[in-house]
DNA sequence: CGTAAATGGTTATCGCGCATGACAATTATG
DNA sequence: CATAATTGTCATGCGCGATAACCATTTACG
């Protein structure tokens, strides 16, 4: 540990009060934090983040489209290309071909894939928990609703 | 815009339940809004995210060192040279030599720097404002609060 | 004092996440 | 039927950040 200068001190005093009057930026630290934490569970599994939201999705909604993937991910399609490859590759989705329309596909999870889904997801909550345990049960609720109005508003009426 | 299939909807009812459940996800994508806003924002000032955040924690922090400035933005040292060399070559800042220390560097903004600084932040609360409107004002206070805990939870007493 | 360790800055390189733009194959539409 | 729209694909680039190795300088210490 540094030891502080007489006139400068180390640990100076919130050198960042401006940009603290951002939401954007506190968000953009939390996210931070949050997403290297999130990245180091799932290295331990072999996923990595885009690649376990996908795996994730198509779990849940079998058959989904690569495109329909993309937008449930808010992301352009050609970058589910080489997601889909990864998880295909590593036996965890198939790519099956569609009837009546030879262009799409239709993923689904294998059963392996939901099994490291699973996994995946119990390991997230139990160290998204440690994360936030700074805050109560009532606070985590709160972010968590406040996050998702920030996301679309879009709450299943 | 797509129109929905007969069979299958284009409007898909989340697909992606399993991620809502975590706090990660929503924070993910509440991040990736708000920031590609602020991106937009900063781009017509010839800012970037990272180099005005830079530069406003130069403006109120003088004399500040690299190394300082690293810490406060969570990142590498290695990472701000880069971005100091984008500020002093847009004469927005200034490397001063430090007395006493020839290593060192003494960070501070020029006149047009700090006007900048307060362009581009008036801007981005501007812009902030809209990316919140789905939240009232406690709300955005509580997202604040809560956001504020998440990093680091140092509050100056 | 002199050598070793620590510190400040720099460079090169890499990885992840995501966007854009163009393309071929297929399907829908006027 | 010709044209437009859609699906998946590829190549490429940008922004942000990490790691590792490297000097120059300063500090610590035997």
């Amino acid at each position: 540990m540094p030891r502080a200068f007489a006139s400068v001190p180390t640990r100076l005093g919130a050198p960042d009060r401006r940009l603290r009057q951002l939401t954007s930026y506190s968000l953009k630290r939390a996210y931070h934090r949050l997403q290297s934490d999130a990245a180091r569970v799932l290295e331990d599994l072999g996923l990595r983040i885009t690649t376990y939201s996908a795996l994730a999705i198509v779990c849940d909604m079998p058959d989904l489209r690569q495109s329909q993937l993309a937008e449930a991910l808010s992301m352009e399609r050609s970058n589910t290309v080489v997601i889909v490859d990864a998880l295909e590759q590593a036996d965890l989705i198939e790519r099956r071909r569609v009837e009546h329309d030879r262009r799409a596909y239709a993923l689904r999870a294998t059963a392996a894939g939901r099994r490291l889904c699973d996994q995946a997801t119990e390991a997230l909550h139990r160290h998204e928990a440690e994360m936030l345990a700074p805050l109560n049960d009532k606070e985590r609720g709160d972010l968590m609703d406040l996050l998702r109005k920030l996301d679309g508003g879009v709450d299943g009426s």
